[in-house]
DNA sequence: GACATGACCGATG
DNA sequence: CCATCGGCCATGT
């Protein structure tokens, strides 16, 4: 029989919430997961990250964990190619942090930074 | 089916 | 700050 499409379904909402995350801020794995409709998963998103094909153009760069660090090893070219971009957006990194003002911490931000 | 391993997270000591 | 633990769940051995 056909396979369910819950997970893809899932899998193409996470892409969409990664993809709505704007130039110049950064939000975590957890709250993209929540947003996405599965709260709790955030491994989820990472795995979604993880085999995103490049063609999809998604901002993977804006994702970052809950406490500000990158998740790749530290000093790794794609952890210092992601630190290049989110400079290059603004977004100040202090300590291999993402400064608190350039994450998404809350669920419900949306008005504020989203969908202008 | 058990067991380990992830681009994770929050609570607790 | 560090360490541990349980939660989450797709994947691979």
């Amino acid at each position: 029989m056909d396979e369910a499409p819950a997970g893809l379904l899932l899998i193409r909402r996470i892409q969409t919430e990664i993809a709505s995350v704007p130039r110049g801020q950064t939000c975590s794995y957890g709250v993209i997961a929540t947003r996405a409709g599965a709260p709790g998963r955030a491994r989820m998103v990472g795995k979604v990250l993880r085999e995103a094909p490049a063609e999809l153009g998604l901002p993977w760069h804006r994702i970052a964990r809950a406490d500000g660090r990158l998740a790749f090893p530290p000093e790794s070219e794609a952890w210092r190619e992601q630190c290049r971009r989110l400079r290059n957006e603004g977004v100040e990194l202090r300590q291999g942090r993402v400064a608190e003002r350039y994450r998404a911490r809350t669920e419900d931000i949306d008005a504020l930074l989203w969908w202008p």
